[in-house]
DNA sequence: CTAAAACCTGACGTTGACGTCAGAGGCAAG
DNA sequence: CTTGCCTCTGACGTCAACGTCAGGTTTTAG
């Protein structure tokens, strides 16, 4: 890991002045996932000069929101066209195409989820019925 | 790619004498997959005395399966696990944890991949709108 | 019988999203 | 000024689910 605890010393937190590893406290996302994003055009920084990052405040939001695309299974070359679309709310044509697109892949990667989720349902019920191991009353 | 049309011949189909290629065929997965699928103990095969694969007709159902577990992001070893559970309906108390777990997962993973659904939503309606580019009439 | 098609076993290549390590600065505290 | 944590840039490692290629055997069509 690369953060645990964060002694931040005391006054911190200039507005826009975040560096690297609280922003990544603040998401739950690794540092090098940061400076990986950055290699994919889907997180910028400012730097000091010294060269250390510091990004804005609305990063924290960014980052959440590229892990929320990445967890529905976008890639990172979609998610670099799509992420401005989302947070400015103005979106290209050739981008709406792909966007229509990931939504109908989306939608049915959660038809077929919910499928193989009734599939387990019905293993897990029918265990507990063999096992007379009734869910409501475990105790 | 490993198959295209299928010149199978005329009487074959013996009930119980698949063949690699013919199962690939019929599940949509590749020759590769299906070797693989072995390697990880989730597919068995009779062998001919020359060594060649010949599988049950069960085996379509099963290599289907296999594929949604895997669309639903479970990982190999865990299918491994959970797959007899599912065929048979008998489940062993500890593979029931690793059930629920699954299902756990499963959930959560549709809810945040609705929300991104929605994400997605409001920004086609938004771009839809702004050009005035209502979806029931494109002409 | 022969040629084409399908199958076999290794074994190395691929892709994405990072993990991890090395070596070299930078920055606030005592 | 020194200590200790944070940060920097490469650059190689990882893991899963196959793809792909090589070299050889088997089965099938004609």
């Amino acid at each position: 890991m690369d953060g645990g605890a964060r002694p931040v010393g005391a006054r911190e937190r200039r507005r826009g002045s975040v560096r690297i590893g609280e922003l990544a406290a603040a998401t739950g996302v690794s540092v090098r996932a940061l400076r990986y994003y950055e290699e994919q055009d889907l997180l910028v920084a400012n730097r000091s000069p010294s060269g250390q990052r510091h990004y804005p405040d609305t990063a924290v939001e960014r980052v959440q929101l590229i892990q929320q695309l990445y967890a529905a299974g976008l890639a990172s070359k979609t998610v670099v066209k799509v992420l401005p679309c989302i947070e400015t709310e103005e979106v290209a044509p050739q981008i709406l195409e792909l966007l229509r697109a990931e939504r109908a892949r989306i939608d049915e990667q959660i038809t077929g989820m919910l499928e193989t989720r009734d599939r387990l349902d019905a293993a897990i019920t029918a265990a507990s019925e063999a096992r007379g191991d009734g869910r409501s009353c475990p105790r």
